[in-house]
DNA sequence: ACCTAACTTTGAAACGATTCAATCTAGAAT
DNA sequence: ATTCTAGATTGAATCGTTTCAAAGTTAGGT
């Protein structure tokens, strides 16, 4: 079914160790016989078996990108970023998926342990540093994104969450509104809260103000929706006229229930500030103001910070912090 | 640095054979023994190596699902839709992304390949049945997502594209629209095509109607933008009053370059029709009628496809055809 | 003609699991 | 007490590479 470096070895009548040569140390072997042995190869149509690789050089060329919501265009565009840093250091990033699920987010771990993969990024959703201290201390190192490391053990790229939520609060308080909701969850995601704090502190400043948390079970179109269909139905009163989403995919789904409906205008009587900048947000209905994060090249950064790790694993984890910047359009 | 079998069955005093009977087969083990084994797995902190793994029993636990723009949430729903039923099978579900490129789309297969994954659920971006024939015979079965199989050889999952073309002018048409535009491209893409030559047909059967094509290089956002600007220097007599966008993500470009101006109206001005119902189609601006497709359905269905494939290679390929559905908001 | 140094090539020993025929229990049946 | 049987355990062979010391080859210098 599949040929093995020995039928390759056979057919070009030189021995296995000068194939292996041919294919990892060209430099090595006479140019009369790489081409001879590259003939063979062509003809039996070998394929290395990189099962048998991997377990003999020990080392994998596959870096594998965990996130917790892969719907989320923030999470692609940054996997892009990664992607395309990998294939010029001659990696291949593969994808997983946690849906928000704790039980997903460890048994990929597992998987990717088991695999003996040469990295990780990881955007977690869990509480998995410790596990990624296994990890480590096994030979596989991480890189955090999106999330710092609570105990300096990790490296990082990240956005500075607590600035954009001050960023985004201050922005409706200038424009004079009083009543503040936040929308998103859950608070334990430390994105969330800390956009959540960044925000409270901003208000801090504002005496007058007041900030109502609409707590949400995850950052999706979905849960935003519903979370705008409880704001819709309070009465103007007690009302805010400005919500800060945690993310884009929650403010557009309050625009869903708020605008979609008629019943009540954007910005005029609810300003909306999202989060993350997605290309979606230019097309809202009400072109969504939102917090600006680099996504894309905090994948491309994450992996070269992967990639010194795993280069040097006694090399101090780095934290790179980007600011988040504010992107005016009509929402708010 | 990371423990063997062999430390574990010296660490609990029995032999390597036991070891992987305990791991694989713990009915063959008593119980007394596959307890005092688990505990030395535990206190080791054994973690099977995948590799050796796979290089002695010859196959892998994980199927590769590759699709030509992962930032297509069109795609993101499908992919859920598979890694939910593939965790339903003990399998993992790793994704790369083509990003529109043949080489990336090969070398991913060359990746794969030497990793001789499970199976291939794949979205082609190029020409690729030559290549997924080379892996069929190599033990790598594969199902196309998306597309069908020009020579019946691979099992697929698709939506009638051509239904969903005539659909879509249909309504357009019914609308009392003559003057139609198709953006959407490269027209290589068998998805573009379908759709494109399903709308030319409806229009046949209309006397007066034209279509005129205007193509774009990939079929995303900012294509669609740069479309959406041209036409609407177009003067009012040429330009259409219609528009078929090959997907939702070229539809948003178009309204936003027509609409967010305030140059143009939709649908007044230009009606739009997209293609997918992407979740972000309910939010657009102007809340956009679309052609839905079942994706995470799709999904799903691709796998279990793969997973029949993969135990029996001799069996004749199934093609699954979905039907897809008019959805209609405000846009056309 | 002989020595040396620089290239080439060889082939056996790993890597860490799974498999399976062979051996070893221990209890049941005679 | 002996035989039988089913279940438990062993350990060597194997998967397909890479690695590396050793052996083989070539050509240049004397």
């Amino acid at each position: 079914m599949s040929s093995s470096i020995k039928d390759v070895a056979l057919h070009a009548g030189v021995s296995v160790g000068t194939v292996s040569n041919v294919l990892n140390h060209p430099s090595r072997v006479s140019s009369k016989t790489v081409k001879r042995v590259q003939k063979s190869i062509n003809e039996l149509g070998f394929v290395r078996n990189d099962a048998a690789r991997q377990l003999r050089a020990g080392e994998s060329r596959t870096i594998a990108l965990l996130v917790f919501d892969a719907a989320n265009p923030f999470f692609t565009a940054l996997a892009r970023g990664a992607e395309d840093a990998a294939t010029d250091e001659g990696y291949s990033v593969i994808l997983a998926n946690t849906s928000e699920s704790q039980e997903r987010e460890h048994s990929y771990l597992d998987l990717f342990e088991e695999q003996r993969v040469r990295g990780i990024l990881i955007s977690p959703y869990g509480d998995v540093e410790e596990r990624l201290s296994a990890l480590k201390k096994f030979g596989i190192p991480s890189v955090l994104v999106d999330r710092v490391s609570e105990n300096q053990i990790f490296s990082s790229v990240s956005v500075d969450d607590h600035a954009g939520g001050t960023i985004a609060a201050n922005h409706l308080l200038n424009l004079g509104r009083t009543r503040i909701g936040f929308v998103g969850g859950p608070l334990e995601i430390p994105q969330v809260a800390d956009r959540l704090r960044g925000a409270q502190d901003a208000l801090q400043a504002s005496p007058g103000a007041t900030l109502t948390i609409f707590e949400t079970s995850a950052t999706t179109v979905l849960e935003g929706r519903t979370a705008g269909e409880k704001i819709r139905e309070m009465s103007p009163a007690e009302r805010p006229n400005a919500l800060f989403a945690a993310n884009d995919l929650v403010a557009i789904g309050l625009l869903q229930a708020l605008v979609a409906t008629g019943s009540l205008r954007v910005p005029d009587d609810i300003a909306i500030v999202g989060y993350d900048d997605i290309d979606f947000a230019t097309s809202a209905i009400v072109p969504l103001t939102s917090i600006r994060q680099p996504s894309a090249l905090m994948g491309e950064t994450a992996l070269k910070l992967l990639r010194e790790e795993a280069l040097d694993p006694s090399k101090k984890p780095r934290r790179v912090v980007f600011q988040p910047e504010l992107v005016i359009r009509e929402s708010a």
